[in-house]
DNA sequence: AATTCGGGGAT
DNA sequence: ATCCCAGAATT
């Protein structure tokens, strides 16, 4: 097949050819499309490694719309570097509260204080400096060293998969193996010398915005003539062989303590969880969860409230208000709401249990699932 | 290489 | 219901 015989010169060609020989039109068409279609968001045109740096780590698998509120109360209280370095952990989780992946929260707050510390409050430009950071791993130390310090590093983050598997038709799963490190390898290759941090961006903003998990804009797409899949006639295709384990099931119980006052007011005893494990370190109602199809006992729940209560009978806690549903990535939650009022705000023991007013619940470090419990129980 | 970590929006 | 999102750390 001789080339004279081509209508369109760029046309997909052999494999990985066209790279080294369009690469520039590539970028150029790419970053074209990007400065014109870019959405306007609160990290971006922002001169401040800290506040890309906040803003990658809270990206990390969530959506844009749901960090941008996160991410501009976060900025608002933590500032800079030195401000998230001295806050107590406490704080910092409270602010995270209900943004999930909670051990984000925690190595933020730790890096801060190692960048304090032994980098004299300057964020390292090098991703692989980058990389030591907790919490910082491939994709974030090349997002930070690319957009916020202009090297040339690629990311590979669940957008860029997806339309480097659909540029170069690659079977697989890109999140394993040898097709992982295929695609890294790709993305260094394309990365603009010039402008890495916003290639980068307009990749993942492509990926997000118009080549899309399902029903690909592949008409409006700045790069569509370099698409392979595209060219196959079926770009869904693309990721293959992602199938997803179903989550685990797990059944739980807790118990809504509480106690009211002369004038109405309400507040909840809640415990504290262990430091590893789901949900680490945050705040909860009492109870307790197994995996498995079987419900822990009213008598383990009761065994539970000792500590903080003395003893208290199962029959003391009114017959169960009914079941919340919580859905975790890996596991699939129903928890049996009851509920125990006491006449007095007994001193609770120790760190792991507090009483906290109705209006302060939103205050407390917490998952998603504290709030949705309660409005279970002010519901019944 | 597989698992464990949240939560929610889109379909 | 299912998928998957600007992933990282641990086992």
């Amino acid at each position: 097949m001789s080339s004279s015989t081509k209508a369109e010169p760029q046309e997909v060609e052999k494999e990985g050819a066209w790279r080294s020989l369009e690469a520039g039109a590539f970028r150029r068409a790419l970053l074209e499309w990007f400065d014109a279609h870019q959405r306007q968001l609160p990290w971006r045109g922002i001169d401040d490694p800290y506040a890309v740096w906040v803003s990658e780590v809270m990206l990390q698998q969530t959506r844009v719309a749901t960090v941008i509120d996160y991410f501009e109360r976060w900025m608002k209280r933590f500032a800079n570097v030195e401000n998230l370095a001295e806050a107590p952990v406490e704080e910092v989780l409270e602010l995270w509260s209900g943004l999930g992946y909670y051990r984000r929260a925690r190595h933020l707050h730790q890096a801060a204080k190692k960048v304090v510390s032994e980098y004299g409050g300057q964020l390292p430009r090098r991703a692989s400096e980058l990389k030591k950071l907790p919490g910082v791993g491939p994709y974030t130390a090349g997002a930070v060293a690319s957009i916020a310090f202009g090297e040339v590093e690629p990311v590979v983050d669940g957008n860029v998969m997806r339309v480097a598997t659909r540029l170069e038709a690659i079977e697989g799963d890109p999140r394993k193996g040898e097709v992982k490190r295929r695609i890294w390898e790709l993305a260094a290759r394309w990365v603009d010398p010039q402008r890495p941090g916003d290639f980068n961006q307009a990749m993942m903003e492509l990926g997000s915005q118009v080549c899309t998990v399902r029903a690909p804009r592949c008409g409006s797409c700045a790069v569509r003539q370099w698409c392979r899949a595209k060219k196959e006639g079926d770009p869904e295709r693309y990721p293959s062989g992602t199938a997803k384990k179903s989550p685990q099931p797990m059944r739980g119980r807790c118990c809504v303590v509480y106690c009211q006052d002369e004038e109405g007011s309400r507040s909840f005893l809640l415990r504290r969880r262990r430091e590893d494990g789901l949900l680490g370190g945050l705040w909860g109602f009492p109870g307790c969860e197994k995996i498995g199809q079987r419900w822990p006992t009213v008598d383990e729940l009761a065994q539970q409230l000792q500590e903080p209560l003395g003893e208290t009978s199962p029959e003391d806690m009114e017959r169960s208000m009914g079941t919340v549903t919580h859905i975790f990535s890996h596991r699939r939650l129903k928890m049996r709401v009851h509920q125990l009022r006491v006449r007095s705000r007994q001193s609770p023991p120790g760190e792991r249990w507090r009483w906290v007013g109705a209006k302060e619940l939103d205050q407390v470090a917490s998952s998603a699932l504290l709030g949705k419990i309660h409005q279970h129980w002010q519901d019944s």
